[in-house]
DNA sequence: GAGCACTGC
């Protein structure tokens, strides 16, 4: 392998060498074929002619009958009726918006339209299609590819966190908003593309507000880039107003009427209510499957049980048809997901119970009835205790109205909204809190700073996300010192924003090897990033506990995960990864997630020349290390066990929370110091995954951090004033 | 002695 530098090259080198404007010579069959028309001057009638072939003007190959059958399709959409309107917008302005209704077409016609007028095989440039979620690039780019007849990931392909398909013939990409915020961060005048097309932007993912936000500004340094800006909602006039007010197309979609019940008054329980509504639909309505929104999984498996019970006596007592229930949430085991999409019984009909995932990410076809309980779960983030925590809250109008969407998509459907038309009216508010509002933003503005955007105070935001948030932001990257004191990226901030992880992990990855332990921090880095591999059936809850306790470490949560990976890579455990995941109550979907990622991040600590490293595992520090290491990313996350409580009482350092440990987690010892991973509220305040340290870590690690001036006074300061002496003494 | 809405790099 060649040595790597270790100096990464500086932002200004990276521009320069990006957009260096290069001659591009254009094959020559690709200009013949595109000969009369004139880039962005076409017509829509122009583009169908080269479209009729006989060849394909992107490959110059012979067009298939197949091709012509799906052209004939393509050519009922309802956005077809626009092409010429479209193509009029599209020349009159370098910003529009794009309103297309589900059915519309939209995500698969609009970018072959900006193809036939574009010509990017004539500029040697891409068009892009950002979507929020890897299933649709995927899905979305293998369907255009057809249409265009052309073999998935040539002229046509997609690009996603572990799979590039695209090579250099690509000319439409279809890719995650992340992956192009990634791209941005390396060539801030995205000078690949010469249109950029942000799909669902309605969804106001933290990835597409960045992005919006910094083509923006891109716009005006590029004055030859097109941007199309594609909502689902009605939303537009935001979008509108936020790019300068730019021109506005609509096409509507093709969906199914649905009618929407409201109930007569406010229900206290909704839960109740919902289960009601769903035995009443099964009695009295006809044929058609149910699909009901609640909030999360126990709510959702406590739902499946009664609905069985109850519709059981149902077909007993009036003889209606059978009712199968099936859950449907995100841990949801994949064969137990696809279950949803199995025929409804015989005479009888199925009734999903579902989280948020049936709004957006999954579609099941068949479904005529929505019952709507008006809730979910949502994220919130309070800058001033720094925790993220999960509500259940009430949804939004746009929520309400997608959901009833998906009573609608065979045939005319129903809607029942157990909530009162009032309440609609004037308690939901118009669209959802965009994600920017909601979350801790330390890993955003590392990405901004990466991206040159220096000015944060005057970025502009489509939604500004409050004050305090930024501030705290800020203040973590300072004290992580990504950022110095004047707000400018550091060295070790720039190599923290190469690695897709939060800030404290990255920092912890980067300083692995000055412990020694590079290899275990990135193992545990991986395990960290992905969702809980331990798995703790209802049922089943004292073996899985046992099956933990196998792996259990004294020191603490992350040596236990750590144990659990190593065991897993063991021959035993590789020999039927399937099978024993399941005798250790194991996930084996997270532990082969947490693998890929361990695989990316290496890849990218090696470009950076970090070294890959273990101290022997006979060393006696061979776990000091490790949790030394853990420390140095960290070192904000501590807390000191109370004087008083019982023994699971601790209180956070600087910020004096008295929280509990999380009766998940191993820790054996009394250990009077620990760092930890998250700090969740529910029931109680409980930090999670946590690990045993000493506090002399703290004060050689993070000295800034541990100065003691800046603490308040009390048992927290007097026992790290002991250690400074003790420390001193030493000296 | 508890609980993980959903995405994404």
């Amino acid at each position: 392998m060649e040595p790597v530098s270790k100096k990464p090259k500086t932002d200004e080198e990276e521009i320069v060498e990006d957009y260096e404007v290069e001659e591009y010579v254009p094959d020559n069959t690709l200009v013949e074929l595109a000969s009369g028309l004139t880039r962005l001057q076409t017509t829509a009638d122009e583009g169908m002619k080269h479209e009729d072939g006989p060849n394909n003007m992107f490959n110059g190959k012979e067009l298939s009958t197949k091709y012509f059958d799906i052209l004939k399709v393509r050519r009922d959409l309802p956005v077809h009726v626009q092409r010429q309107q479209f193509l009029d917008t599209f020349h009159s302005t370098q910003i529009m918006v794009f309103v297309g209704e589900t059915g519309s077409g939209k995500t698969t016609q609009i970018p072959q339209f900006v193809l036939f007028d574009d010509l990017p095989q004539l500029q040697g440039k891409m068009v892009a299609c950002t979507q929020p979620r890897r299933v649709a690039a995927m899905s979305v780019a293998k369907r255009v590819a057809d249409e265009m007849d052309v073999r998935l990931g040539e002229e046509v392909g997609y690009s996603i966190r572990f799979e590039d398909k695209t090579s250099p013939k690509t000319l439409l990409k279809y890719m995650t908003d992340g992956m192009l915020l990634r791209e941005a961060m390396h060539d801030h005048n995205l000078s690949r593309y010469s249109c950029i097309i942000l799909d669902e932007a309605h969804e106001r993912t933290l990835a597409t507000d960045i992005l919006m936000g910094l083509i923006k500004q891109v716009a005006v340094r590029r004055p030859d880039l097109k941007i199309i800006v594609m909502s689902a909602t009605l939303d537009a006039q935001k979008f509108q107003s936020y790019f300068n007010d730019a021109p506005l197309l609509a096409v509507p979609g093709r969906t199914h009427p649905v009618e929407i019940y409201y109930t007569p008054e406010f229900q206290r329980d909704y839960l109740e209510s919902a289960l009601r509504t769903v035995l009443q639909i099964h009695a009295t309505e006809p044929e058609g499957d149910i699909l009901l929104f609640l909030t999360g999984e126990e709510e959702i498996e406590d739902a499946c049980r009664k609905l069985k019970l109850e519709s059981d006596e149902l077909t007993r007592e009036s003889g209606c048809g059978p009712l199968k229930a099936y859950p449907l949430y995100g841990s949801l085991p994949p064969n137990q997901q696809q279950k949803i999409f199995d025929d409804a019984p015989p005479g009888g009909r199925k009734v999903i119970v579902s989280t948020n995932i049936a709004e957006t990410s999954l579609t099941i076809d068949g479904i005529v009835y929505v019952v709507d309980t008006g809730f979910s779960k949502q994220k919130v983030y309070n800058p001033r205790i720094r925790v993220e925590s999960l509500l259940v809250a009430p949804i939004s109008k746009a929520s309400a109205q997608q959901r009833a969407g998906r009573a609608g998509r065979t045939r005319p459907g129903k809607c029942f909204r157990l909530y009162t038309e009032d309440a609609f009216k004037k308690e939901l508010n118009e669209q959802s809190y965009p994600e920017i509002l909601r979350s801790n933003l330390a890993s955003t503005v590392l990405e901004l700073k990466k991206l040159g955007i220096d000015d944060l105070v005057h970025f502009d935001f489509m939604d500004p996300p409050a004050p305090e948030t930024m501030m705290r932001a800020l203040e973590e990257l300072n004290y992580l010192t990504c950022l110095d004191d004047d707000g400018n990226l550091t060295e070790l901030g720039r190599l923290a924003s190469e690695f897709p992880l939060d800030p404290m992990l990255a920092v912890m990855l980067i300083s692995s090897p000055d412990y020694y332990c590079s290899n275990e921090i990135l193992s545990l880095t991986a395990l960290l990033s992905v969702p809980n591999v331990f798995v703790r059936p209802n049922n089943d809850r004292k073996a899985a506990d046992e099956a933990k306790n196998s792996f259990a470490h004294p020191d603490g949560d992350h040596l236990t995960l750590l144990n659990v990976y190593h065991a897993y890579r063991s021959d035993e455990a590789q020999a039927d990864p399937n099978e024993w995941c399941y005798q250790n109550y194991l996930s084996l979907r997270s532990l082969q997630s947490a693998d890929n990622v361990r695989a990316q991040l290496k890849r990218l600590m090696e470009k950076n020349g970090l070294e890959l490293m273990s101290t022997p595992y006979e060393d006696r520090n061979y776990y000091t290390n490790i949790r030394k290491a853990l420390t140095a990313g960290y070192f904000m996350q501590v807390a000191k066990k109370s004087s008083q409580g019982g023994k699971n009482s601790y209180t956070t350092v600087k910020d004096n929370q008295d929280v509990l440990i999380h009766p998940s987690s191993v820790l054996g010892q009394d250990s009077e110091w620990v760092i930890y991973n998250e700090f969740v509220l529910t029931t109680k305040n409980y930090i999670r995954t946590v690990t045993g340290i000493r506090p002399e870590w703290l004060l050689e690690i993070a000295p800034v951090y541990y100065d003691l001036d800046t603490f308040r006074k009390g048992d927290i300061k007097m026992s790290l004033e002991r250690v400074y002496k003790k420390l001193e003494a030493k000296k």
